[in-house]
DNA sequence: ATGCTGATCTGCACGAATTGCGAACGAGCA
DNA sequence: TGCTCGTTCGCAATTCGTGCAGATCAGCAT
């Protein structure tokens, strides 16, 4: 994603105004590593603006995504997430703490799919989910949450795929 | 996933009750290739037992999901859907029409993945985007699926003026 | 500077998708 | 046939966003 003065310049060459609320808000999206959610940002906009609401935080996250500025990604973890990063990318999530981190993926164009069976892909993100090295180090303790039963089938859902160790 | 036979024995030898309306859902659930959310099965069960409650069926699916009987799924198109295939697989949604597909993805754990930095993958799940045969054939008038989408490819909705020159 | 005017912002209600809870119900065993 | 505790049901509550409408303000013209 482009910096504040850069953005000021495109929204408004573009007839957008440029509001103190916008201007806080491309601040604190620039390079922002944690793909925060809107209520995050929300929260980190109202220190340095009391009073900003959050319905306009979701609508400027929302403009500069339509705009291409910025991605927004949806990582199953409840609500949406915004990254500035533009780049061809993908994420992990970490089970545990629910930490994304972005990490490059070469070759995925290459990877031959099977069942597709005439329809036409544009895009495909990869999701990978496991342990953050913090979480690691911490311990096994946090096991997933297991509903009622107590006893169920031995069989681990479907723990397949990327088996860790590949960087 | 296991026929509705194999999940009743399986219920009952790990101590879970077998009733209707379980039995009923293991029937629409099984074999089932449409990723159902839990509303459309909810809809589907109610046909032949009305008075079912949506609260059962969601219970229901998350017991099975949680036995690793069914896969729950999140695509992105605004509801949890259930596959009863528990294979290593991948899915392909339509943008236009919401359609879901499984897709068999070899190669997926030798992929080079950069910047993961310490972090354990346990899993990968790939997520294709594109445009369904019957879609493609029909032309860009198709409307997009009722479903409400967090993308940001498309038109912004509404009220949004100076805004339209952009995307 | 000052005024205009339509773009923005804010607050609130509403909507979709789940989940929490407690009372009524019923599957499976004695 | 009866008991008991797992299930079901229905409704309230929650979470994440969006639609709306009136109050405000940025940016251009005067």
């Amino acid at each position: 994603m482009r910096s504040p003065a850069e953005l000021t310049e495109i929204f408004r060459a573009n007839g957008l105004k440029v509001t103190p609320q916008r201007q806080l808000l491309f601040r604190l999206v620039h390079g922002n590593e944690c793909h925060p959610t809107a209520e995050v940002l929300f929260a980190r906009a109202s220190e340095q603006m009391p009073g900003i609401s959050l319905r306009t935080v979701y609508q400027t996250l929302t403009d500069l995504a339509s705009m291409g500025e910025l991605r927004s990604l949806d990582l199953g973890t409840g609500a949406t997430r915004f990254d500035p990063n533009t780049d061809d990318h993908h994420h992990v999530v970490c089970d545990r703490c629910g930490d994304v981190r972005d990490v490059y993926v070469s070759g995925v164009e290459r990877l031959p799919v099977d069942g597709l069976d005439g329809f036409e892909v544009r895009e495909a993100s990869i999701l990978f989910t496991g342990v953050c090295p913090r979480c690691a180090e911490v311990g096994d303790e946090a096991t997933p949450s297991q509903h009622r039963n107590p006893s169920s089938t031995t069989n681990p859902t479907t723990t397949n795929t990327a088996k860790e160790k590949l960087s």
